[in-house]
RNA sequence: GUCCCCAUCGUCUAGAGGUCAGGACUCCGGCCUUUCAAGCCGGCAACACGGGUUCGAUUCCCGUUGGGGACGCCA
């Protein structure tokens, strides 16, 4: 009888959910929906110094956000209900809880001899290492032949910091990929590598072995970059009598420039712009950031490369200095107004494929989540690295949003509104805030867009005298003709203040019966009014326009723009 | 430097010996129209190179080149 299907994802709870992780946790998610199988929840936290409450907290989030929920792992309250959980009773989920189930296994190496204290400090390592790099030769740490494991033992004991090594086999290690097929690892490429810190702690390396064991894991679908570790696993599970679960590894997800996508970009792109900062205006610049940031950390951070700071406090180096950071995590997506199936339908296209096409001929590449969940498969995961297309995301988050309902995309855009921008909801009400809304739908690519600054909605959340004049539109609109616009514009508005019901269609007639009386086209009306509204040549139609304005504001702007539009 | 992986339009990809090499995104035209969008129609654009194997290679094998990943007491 086969084992049960139990797949994982294991984030390290130092940042955000980034896309990569997302994508691991997704394709581990869809694979054990479509088995019929587990998928479990991981928090790999034995890095003591970089392990953040908070970051676990964001990741979890972020999952329940994009919707891929598990089955067992942490307790999670979602918009749909709990998540997580122990039924079978395999926790606790976090490797910080479960030091001696490692120990248990380290203890079992050593009395076998299969493990050993190594004593060598992480500076004469490090030295080793330059020493044979500057050789070109290939560091390898390995047990030395007349290795006295008695007096070891007893240092240990004793109270000597030290690690534990494990004792890698010296022979070649075979792993079959499920994407990527045999691969082979030489014996002289391996190496004693540590399983027990110097801190206590045990590294990935033997954590991730014991539990995926002890959670009876049988699929581990994981990013290329783990790809080499992989025979260190094998060779952890052969020593320790595991199961060898099946191994799949993802490619890799580019940025547009072919660098490998990685959840430190933010921070890369935000101490090169502090720097540059720096170089320029020293003083100031310390003297900005120190509004919110703790300068002795932004000293640390700047001076370590490995180091992540907080979004929170990226975000006020983006602020502070008027960067923009690139998007990598969930979260960024999350505010920039992508739908969650949205964001998991491009992400599930990173490197998998249904192959299937439609009845025009067309590939089949829009899925909503629980199709992802019914067809995904190993078996058309790619082996080629993809690189992650904006633009592409973009269109598919534009074509999902016009394909919703009118209420549909109102309740979502409401929703982001309410976490993201809530001045904006007040400036709405009403019939004019779901005019507004359904005029968006088609002219918004992301649920951001209604209210950005230049954005197809801006007209409606700026003041009545605060928008200014596109000149060219003035030029062509008001200025020219004869009439010209603006010697329309004194007829409209007492029409417009006439008028019942003030709704689109009404407006669009009357103004269709202005110009009809006048010999003139309908352009020669809607234009000038647009205009006058809006500043700009450009809006929704003109009685959406109208009526999102109310009455009262469409007075106040003709007014307005009577009075005090120059003329070219 | 060592090891490992990869290679079809600019990007994501379909293709599993014989196809006009298909689709999507981008870009460019056109239609629609009171503007902007949306929508509809159309267009540009690819098998990295060199050897094999074969009647026939995008497809199989080898090499070259190119890209990427890993070489932590991070995960």
């Amino acid at each position: 009888m086969s084992e049960p299907v139990v797949t994982r994802f294991a984030p390290s709870p130092t940042g955000h959910l980034h896309v990569g992780g997302a994508r691991t946790a997704l394709f581990n998610w869809a694979l054990a929906r479509q088995l019929g199988g587990r998928f479990l929840l991981r928090i790999e936290d034995t890095d003591q110094a970089r392990s953040s409450a908070d970051a676990v907290r964001g990741i979890l989030e972020d999952l329940a956000w994009l919707g891929l929920d598990w089955d067992e792992g942490p307790e999670f309250e979602t918009a749909t209900g709990p998540v997580g959980g122990d039924e079978r009773g395999v926790g606790p989920f976090f490797q910080s809880e479960r030091k001696d189930r490692y120990d248990a296994a380290i203890d079992s190496l050593i009395e076998r001899d299969l493990a050993y204290p190594a004593f060598e400090s992480p500076e004469e390592l490090d030295a080793l290492r330059r020493e044979a790099r500057a050789a070109k030769r290939n560091f390898r740490y390995r047990r030395a032949d007349g290795f006295d494991r008695d007096a070891a033992l007893r240092r240990a004991r004793d109270g000597e910091p030290h690690v534990m090594r494990f004792r890698m086999p010296e022979e070649e290690i075979e792993v079959e990929d499920r994407i990527l097929g045999q691969i082979s690892f030489g014996e002289d490429q391996l190496d004693d590598f540590v399983v027990r810190k110097r801190d206590g702690f045990p590294t990935y390396h033997l954590a991730v072995v014991v539990d995926d064991e002890a959670m009876g894991v049988s699929h581990v679908l994981r990013g290329q970059e783990h790809l080499g570790n992989t025979p260190r696993h094998v060779a952890l599970q052969r020593a320790l009598g595991y199961r060898e679960p099946v191994y799949a590894h993802l490619p890799v997800i580019f940025n547009p420039d072919g660098s490998k996508m990685s959840k430190r970009d933010k921070d890369k792109a935000a101490r090169l712009a502090v720097r540059e900062a720096l170089a320029e205006d020293e003083d100031g610049t310390r003297a900005r950031l120190a509004e919110d940031l703790d300068l002795s950390v932004l000293d640390g951070w700047l001076a370590d490369k490995k180091t992540q700071l907080s979004g929170g406090d990226l975000g006020s180096i983006e602020q502070r200095l008027g960067l923009e950071l690139p998007g990598i995590d969930v979260e960024d997506f999350r505010r920039g107004g992508y739908l969650p199936e949205v964001v998991v339908n491009f992400l599930a296209l990173l490197g998998w494929s249904s192959g299937r096409k439609d009845a025009e001929g067309k590939d089949v590449e829009r899925f909503a989540p629980s199709e992802l969940a019914k067809e995904f498969n190993l078996e058309r995961v790619g082996r080629g690295n993809a690189k992650f297309d904006r633009a592409k995301l973009l269109a598919f988050s534009q074509e999902t949003l016009g394909g919703q309902s009118d209420a549909a995309f109102q309740a979502a855009w409401e929703g982001w509104c309410t976490r993201y921008e809530p001045e904006a909801l007040r400036c709405l009400e009403g019939s004019a805030r779901d005019r507004f809304a359904t005029a968006m739908k088609p002219r918004s690519r992301t649920l951001a867009e209604p209210t950005a600054p230049d954005g197809p909605g801006a007209f409606a959340l700026v003041g009545d005298d605060a928008y200014g004049f596109d000149p060219k539109a003035v030029g062509k609109f008001l200025d020219k003709g004869e009439p010209s616009g603006r010697q329309l514009l004194p007829e409209l508005r007492d029409t417009l203040a006439e008028l019942e019901p003030f709704e689109p269609e009404a407006i669009e007639a009357a103004m269709g019966a202005v110009a009809e009386a006048r010999g003139l086209g309908m352009g020669k009306v809607a234009q000038p009014l647009r205009v006058a509204l809006t500043g700009r040549a450009a809006s929704p139609a003109l009685g959406d326009t109208l009526a999102i304005l109310g009455r009262e504001r469409v007075l106040r702007r003709i007014e307005r723009c009577l009075a005090d539009c120059p003329t070219t």
